[in-house]
DNA sequence: TATGAATGAGACTTCATTCAT
DNA sequence: CATGAATGAAGTCTCATTCAT
């Protein structure tokens, strides 16, 4: 009884949690974390003042709360790799994971909105959490070329600076095409078009000197 | 007299101004928008409550004022465009405009740092300058990719999201390599690698089919 | 159980409210609409600096409701006429409107003080709803000497300009003799002797030619 | 010479304190004691801030010394009476005691309307200023009447009270009919319509009992 | 556990007054 | 004497957080 007791307790706790953590994410999205009052987040999710705060200590702990449940959903995407002695190579799965990356961040564009419009210099915790996961994807991507590079898929050229490179175009088709409106996205489409621009570059044909002039 | 006392008086007065406006960059990028209170700012530039009012009718003009002054020092490097009928072609001059851009942030990191990480969501006046620039940059970099296909010289490809791409890489080399620290940058080889990966993208070689897979 | 929680919720925001307006009139009674501040406002009644702006929305806000307070009560003093058909004539019924608004004035001596003695140029709203009420009696009163002429209860003069100076009497009477100290008033006698005068006039006996010279 | 150039200075000092001084009172006039800031009366003034603080030590002082101004040109309008024994009864000089202080109201309208409409609660000095105006007002009204009912020319009544209703009327036609808008006004048909008013009171005849019922 | 009234630190801004030039 | 930039105390209002019910 004890048992069946708290465990429906817990439950219960875990739906109010997530009814408040859900109903916060659009008002954050929309309003700013600074312009998101506790007032607004209370209303959003129909519930009193003080019962925000028995699931979350501060405002700061909800944004962080949904920051780390997309990282979450972006880490699980990005690390389904196949890691197996006969899978493709990593290379070669590049589109199934950028397009699952960007129907990810689609999924829950409202909490990406958060992320990367406005989850900037609110402080060290924040400021940590994105530091850590844009680190995590570089390096995830600087390796991923020096793989390609040992296999020869990838030619001879500063790793680091690539993955930056990918990464910035990869944050630039996600905040001009995917987050830019609540317009549906061709995201197969914008995937391939993505990379095979990062592929082949934008150079009518390779020639002898390829960086004009 | 009175012509020299008033040069004087205006002298002094675009002096103090910049003072204020100088020592409140610093304090803006470290400590954000709304981390850093007007408090901050006087104590920064040395000056009373009241003075900062003399100069500036409230925290958000000093930002805009910050803001147009970066803005306006980009678009002078960017517009730097040499358009005389002998002039090599607009994407042979782009080493040149990345370079410039890139020193420009260089020179002005805090007010940079600002622009990058933080001057978003902080009210409409803000959202559009950023917004217009952004859309000014990409619509030159669009057409400028339409003239190089028209030379033949860029390869069949979506303008739009090509200027995207290119534009989120140079954000990408922006924020991992000049702003991320205080270190010395090697602008030109800077400027040759992003353009290098940009023009023929990372493929060892250009086969049949360039996207993998 | 709902219903008993929320009436007595009501029940108390009603008296929280009802508490910070009361202590509130003595102190811009005594230190006028500006010499008094929102701490002077908020240490009379005892709450917090926020708990006052949960019941009222700024420091004009308040003062507008202590004002409309007292005209409305006013307005109840002044209406109370007895309109039907076997009621005694209006001019009859004067010493006791007369009486009755100088008790009301002195039953909210702290308001009236502030009506009487301050609230002016605070604003269009207090202006606008002073000039309203003044304009309100002065109407009335006209009209009433119009239908007194009408009886033959009044002899012929300019009706506007004599509203004009009995409101005038009536208002020095309420600032000399009801405002002026805390002292207690002998109403009736008060008003007997206002109204005397009023209606007869000071001359020692009507000649034809009533005014000297 | 230093006579004469003291002298000199002593009237171009008076000549700029009365410049200042002329052009403040429109100003108060028309925003109110609060509402005129010190930057409202130098820019009217055409002066420096700090000139402003060489002839009058705070904007409280410069209130008052418009104040005290319009109280001395009321009180030689009102004390101009004819005092040799062979002089008209006072009551006689009256009309036009009335005339000439209303011409001087409506000759000073802006000082004036500060004075009826908002140096009220304006601290200790003002306060004072004013009960002491209005009290030898009183007084000197109340004293005449106690002569004209020596004289057999003023009923039995409270020459006190009857003082205070005089007062009243003559304000109230003050605010009314001089004060109210920038028309120009029939000074003697005024005068002689409120001392009609005043002297026969309003009733149609004196009956046995002059107060209706 | 749920509620929402209460709290008070702290934000931005104004303006009467001073003082170096 | 004249100037006007500088001052800083004080004002109004917001909002994340607490706690008695």
């Amino acid at each position: 009884m004890p048992d069946g007791r708290s465990r429906r307790a817990a439950e219960s706790r875990e739906a109010r949690r997530s009814q408040i953590l859900d109903r916060a994410a659009p008002v954050f999205a929309s309003r700013g974390y600074h312009g998101a009052s506790v007032s607004d987040l209370v209303t959003a999710a129909g519930v009193a003042r003080g019962t925000f705060y028995l699931y979350f200590s501060s405002k700061d702990e909800i944004f962080l709360a949904l920051l780390d449940d997309l990282l979450r959903h972006l880490r699980a995407q990005v690390r389904g790799v196949d890691l197996r002695p006969d899978a493709p190579p990593i290379l070669d799965q590049l589109p199934a994971i950028v397009g699952r990356v960007l129907t990810t961040l689609l999924d829950n564009r409202a909490l990406a909105r958060i992320v990367f419009r406005e989850a900037v210099a609110l402080g060290p915790a924040v400021d940590q959490r994105l530091a850590a996961f844009h680190q995590e994807l570089h390096a995830w991507l600087a390796a991923s070329l020096r793989v390609g590079q040992a296999l020869g898929a990838v030619r001879t050229l500063d790793p680091e600076l690539t993955a930056t490179c990918l990464l910035g175009s990869l944050r630039g088709v996600v905040q001009d095409r995917v987050l830019a409106s609540d317009a549906p996205v061709d995201v197969p489409g914008l995937t391939s078009a993505l990379l095979d621009i990062a592929w082949r570059g934008i150079a009518a044909a390779p020639g002898p000197s390829a960086t004009p002039s």
